[in-house]
DNA sequence: CTGAAAGCGCTTACAG
DNA sequence: CTGAAAGCGCTTACAG
């Protein structure tokens, strides 16, 4: 059985195309169409069970009523539940979303872009990966409304919805140096976007407003590959074989987090009093942990809400671009066991 | 700047849109197009960077490159890793995917099951809700290819992917018997889907073998809302106040378990001394608890490639429905120390 | 070797 | 109050 069409309900009704799309948009008193015309258009759609192909409606209007989301990785928690509130917000606007999830990789991510470009979405929001600059900008250059979440190129005018890294990577060091921790060690991942460098700076600027000087020795850069063994090894060296003994770590994601407390579970090592530990990001894995651990929280809620929010407005502002937005949120630190020293608490 | 379009190529080149349309999508050869018209088409295109309308190519060929993806929730890091697995296997065959979140509640669905077939996916990959058979068996009667995931329904001959949710109760259940306890509750949630309900009797059946009786005060079947202060009431009768006192608990997924797993850490219980615990699924969350939680390890590579596979099948065999198959796949059992007695390691 | 034409299912001026 | 017609950007018989 075919689908029915618009025809299909002309033609039984002996009315024209014109008629039914008019009844069937509302728009049947607006022309002022004969109340019993519309419930026969109105009884006989319901009947048929007509659905209206969003296919030839888009191709007509222009429209899709979809939104692009470009994303690292939709199976990273963050990302997940970051994904999960922009499907919300944007289906109360009567959006649906395509999911891509780029893996931090500029190629991946020019092709997904190209891929969401060619008439399938009215708009994207996006988390661009390192090296992506000239697809941003190309992408401003086009008219196609989108707006940046969790990073951005601060030598590119878009419209982005961020938290204030450093200021929360501040905090979450300066935290540790108010329980009294010394030898504080950050470790980051190999990553020249600005979001991830703002986490280190905020790092290095609270131990240097304290006076302890931020120690090349106690900052590891990780590979992107998120090796375990790497991961093995610089853990062993901050706590057991290197030059410079940490009883502290920062860790600026939560994907960095888990594999390093991995690493110090499998070394028998007791937090927090051989080591203490923060880390950015809160997946649930941080409130079972035991003890459960410090974390960074971003108010995913309102990243997701904004970013849509913002979206919608470029989107019905009749495709003139506003001037870009960047709006700087909060993360709030959720202080538990794995930083808190025994004696204080 | 408006997109390119066929046209533009064609009347820049004073050529028909046929021959360009021919040109463009490699059929040059095959309709004898002259070599040097190819050159001069496939030029023009690169330089204006042209982009087909996916859209337009959608309406006229009834094709979309898209399926639709409905699952209980994005966020949750079980269905966050599948929707990655499938996005990952789609993408190989060209083909993006379009993410739903039910909530497992029937009308969502319904409404996002409407929308996705107006026009605008070729297959559905899915995970229904309890309550969504009638939505099911119209969709098996439309002549959309789908595939169901994690659960299907008995009476329902669909295609679907799913795993002994039986089979690997019952072994989870046996290894904590093997390791010596006793008293084994079970922690559920209150739902009627078939792979519920396996979970449960295999969890049962593992008990009679052993001749241990089932005891109802040792099953606790948790609301689908997943309060806080339910499990806390929960764990506490099954550990301190409640008449029967459990030695070990299996949970039957990965959010009751670690709501549950949360429960037990503030009432400073000791894991497994006081309570052993075993859990369906394997979130990062189980690896890096402590002590890391035993595990029921769905294959989810392996589940995600499958549905993508089966579906490409009947999607590519000319709209025929084929003979509905059924795939078991086995879930391991990742043991760990959550459920090991001491002086057995 | 190449082009004119029809048509996918809609919406929207325009005309009466 | 209602309908004929054009057109969104493609693909695909069909004809030459």
């Amino acid at each position: 059985m075919k689908k029915t069409s618009l025809n299909d309900i002309a033609m039984r009704l002996g009315v024209s195309k014109t008629l039914v799309s008019l009844v069937l948009n509302g728009k049947g008193r607006e022309h002022r169409i004969s109340e019993e015309v519309c419930k026969k258009v109105l009884a006989l759609a319901k009947e048929l069970n007509y659905q209206p192909n969003q296919i030839a409606k888009g191709l007509r209007t222009g429209k899709t009523n979809t939104i692009g989301l470009i994303i690292a990785d939709i199976a990273n928690p963050f990302f997940g539940k970051l994904g999960r509130e922009i499907e919300k917000e944007a289906s109360k606007h009567g959006y649906r979303v395509m999911f891509c999830s780029s893996d931090e990789n500029a190629e991946n991510f020019r092709l997904q872009l190209e891929m969401l470009q060619q008439g399938q979405v009215d708009g994207l929001i996006i988390s661009p990966p390192a090296g992506s600059e000239q697809q941003i900008k190309m992408l401003d250059r086009s008219k196609i409304p989108y707006v940046l979440i969790d990073r951005y190129f601060p030598e590119i005018d878009s419209n982005a919805i961020v938290i204030d890294n450093f200021q929360a990577a501040y905090n979450a060091t300066k935290h540790l140096i108010e329980q009294g921790y010394q030898n504080i060690a950050c470790i980051t991942v190999n990553n020249t976007l600005n979001n991830m460098r703002q986490r280190l700076e905020g790092y290095k600027k609270a131990l240097l407003d304290a006076k302890q000087n931020p120690d090349e020795h106690l900052i590891k850069i990780m590979p992107f590959s998120h090796e375990k063994d790497d991961f093995a090894t610089a853990i062993k060296q901050l706590t057991i074989s290197g030059e410079m003994k940490a009883d502290a770590i920062f860790f600026t994601t939560s994907k960095v987090g888990i594999m390093g407390l991995e690493s110090i579970h499998s070394l028998g090592l007791n937090i927090p009093d051989d080591v203490a530990v923060v880390s950015f990001d809160d997946p649930d894995a941080y409130r079972i942990s035991n003890p459960p651990v410090t974390a960074v929280a971003q108010p995913l809620k309102e990243i997701g809400s904004q970013s849509v929010k913002v979206l919608m407005e470029w989107m019905n502002g009749k495709g003139k671009k506003k001037k870009p937005e960047r709006i700087v949120l909060e993360a709030g630190l959720k202080i538990r066991k794995s930083s808190v020293r025994l004696f204080f608490s």
